[in-house]
DNA sequence: AAAAAAC
């Protein structure tokens, strides 16, 4: 049975410098298109696996022993009490114990990992970015690249709050301080950031990469997603591997389907190193998943006012996925309209008024949001315990599930071995197809709810441990 | 034909 740990055991000799050479600013056309992402079956991250174990696929002849403690790991003082005191943290987790001595050891071999949600992906790479800057150059050493300004944010927070001792600083593209004048120049040691920005940065050279050591792609998948973001983090890898060849580049998600993966591993090249975890740690398992037949479009808003928003004020925080900015500002509207206390976000709106929207979310202020997939990935609070896909998630085509995005979402809830749970809202033929398929190829049961059926919202609530009963 | 970044 095939899974995707199997697959890497004889990873295809990847092409070297296949990524093509760009002068600053990452102006170059891209000459190297990863393959089409056509997430499929054959993708078997899923399937019942035997290994309890991480996979591993080291480089070259450097042995790495798994770390137990932290203290095994060759970290400053200074780190470690951050690690320690402010984080508190006691041991390294599963991925971290495999992939921080991988990281950490010279040669500094770039690494793709593949560990998920909640299983402490941030905290590897950001002490790898840590205990890579040297503190005695005041300029950008390391970058971390991200999808979205609420990861950005987020993973600037935990940078800082685990380097908290350490005299090293960081800096990300949401901040408001930062107007590009003529004179304006980043000379922060950690640089994390979302590609328009950090872009625009060094086209300008307000950002000098020179002395940029390692590199970060935080859901990395979909930064290399041909589709999306990949010319641009091809472009500024090869950019920045011009400057310095010894570049290590560390490729962190919870998913990488097999085209992902194949061009993941072309980018890294043939001296990286690969972790991923088994499916065991999937938080699939832990979040009960439903199903609600809604006849109308009409029919979802119903279900959301007369099942979930009740039900919601004894659950912990829920996010509504919708397909569209405009369902989520008409939603929201809508809601609203009807006495419904909620917020929205989605990609169009001011940032001021996103950064608001989270921070109200993430003191608890609002127990509903409202949001496209720009929080589908790795945005992070604990409370959340319901996810709603209000819209199935689809591909650009409209017509293929996106299996990924589901994890992802769904994946918002039952953070940290928590409870969780989600409803899928279904319309329509394509929508029915859409949940057959993800039900086959995750393998995971997802019984019906009926739409009307007020008691059963309540009971399987329970089911899921969400309410107390 | 969408969403994600951004000037």
């Amino acid at each position: 049975m095939a899974s995707w740990a199997d697959s890497v055991d004889s990873p295809r000799a990847p092409e070297e410098n296949d990524t093509p050479a760009t002068p600053p600013g990452f102006e170059a056309t891209s000459t190297s298109e990863p393959p089409q992402s056509e997430a499929g079956p054959s993708n078997g991250a899923l399937e019942d696996g035997q290994q309890d174990d991480i996979k591993t696929v080291s480089a070259g002849d450097t042995p790495y022993t798994s770390a137990t403690s932290f203290d095994d790991l060759p970290l400053s003082e200074e780190l470690k009490k951050g690690i320690y005191t402010e984080m508190k943290f006691d041991k390294p987790s599963r991925i971290q114990a495999k992939s921080l001595p991988m990281i950490l050891t010279p040669p500094y071999r770039s690494l793709i990992a593949q560990a998920h949600n909640g299983s402490g992906k941030t905290t590897c790479f950001a002490l790898a970015m840590l205990s890579r800057v040297d503190p005695s150059l005041q300029c950008p050493q390391a970058l971390c690249v991200c999808p979205t300004r609420e990861l950005v944010v987020q993973n600037l927070h935990v940078v800082q709050r685990m380097g908290k001792f350490a005299s090293i600083t960081a800096t990300s593209t949401a901040r408001t301080d930062f107007h590009l004048s003529r004179n304006a120049r980043v000379t922060e040691q950690i640089v994390i950031g979302a590609h328009g920005t950090l872009k625009n940065w060094v086209s300008k050279r307000v950002l000098n990469t020179e002395r940029v050591a390692i590199l970060v792609f935080d859901e990395a998948d979909e930064m290399l997603k041909a589709d999306g973001f990949a010319s641009d983090s091809t472009r500024m890898i090869s950019s920045i591997r011009r400057q310095n060849p010894q570049l290590q580049l560390l490729l962190f998600s919870a998913t990488f389907n097999d085209d992902v993966k194949a061009f993941a591993q072309k980018v890294v090249g043939q001296d990286a190193n690969q972790v991923y975890v088994p499916r065991q740690e999937l938080s699939l398992d832990v979040i009960k998943q439903y199903w609600v037949n809604c006849p109308t479009a009409q029919h979802k808003t119903k279900v959301l006012k007369d099942m979930i928003f009740p039900l919601c004020e004894k659950l912990g925080q829920t996010i509504i996925f919708v397909r569209m900015r405009e369902t989520a500002r008409a939603l929201h509207a809508a809601m609203e309209t009807d006495g419904h206390r909620c917020t929205s976000i989605q990609g169009d709106m001011e940032k001021d008024a996103r950064d608001r929207v989270v921070a109200e979310f993430r003191d608890g202020a609002t127990k509903i949001l409202i949001s496209t997939d720009v929080l589908a990935r790795g945005f992070d609070v604990t409370q959340v315990t319901l996810v709603v896909n209000y819209d199935m998630p689809v591909e650009r085509d409209l017509r293929t599930p996106a299996f990924e995005t589901y994890l992802h979402r769904i994946g918002r809830s039952g953070r940290f071995g928590r409870k969780g749970a989600a409803f899928n809202f279904v319309c329509g033929d394509m929508e029915k197809r859409i949940l057959e398929e993800i039900h086959k190829y995750f393998n995971h049961e997802i019984p019906e709810v009926k739409h009307d059926d007020e008691d059963r919202f309540v009971e399987v609530l329970q089911e899921a441990g969400l309410t107390e009963g």
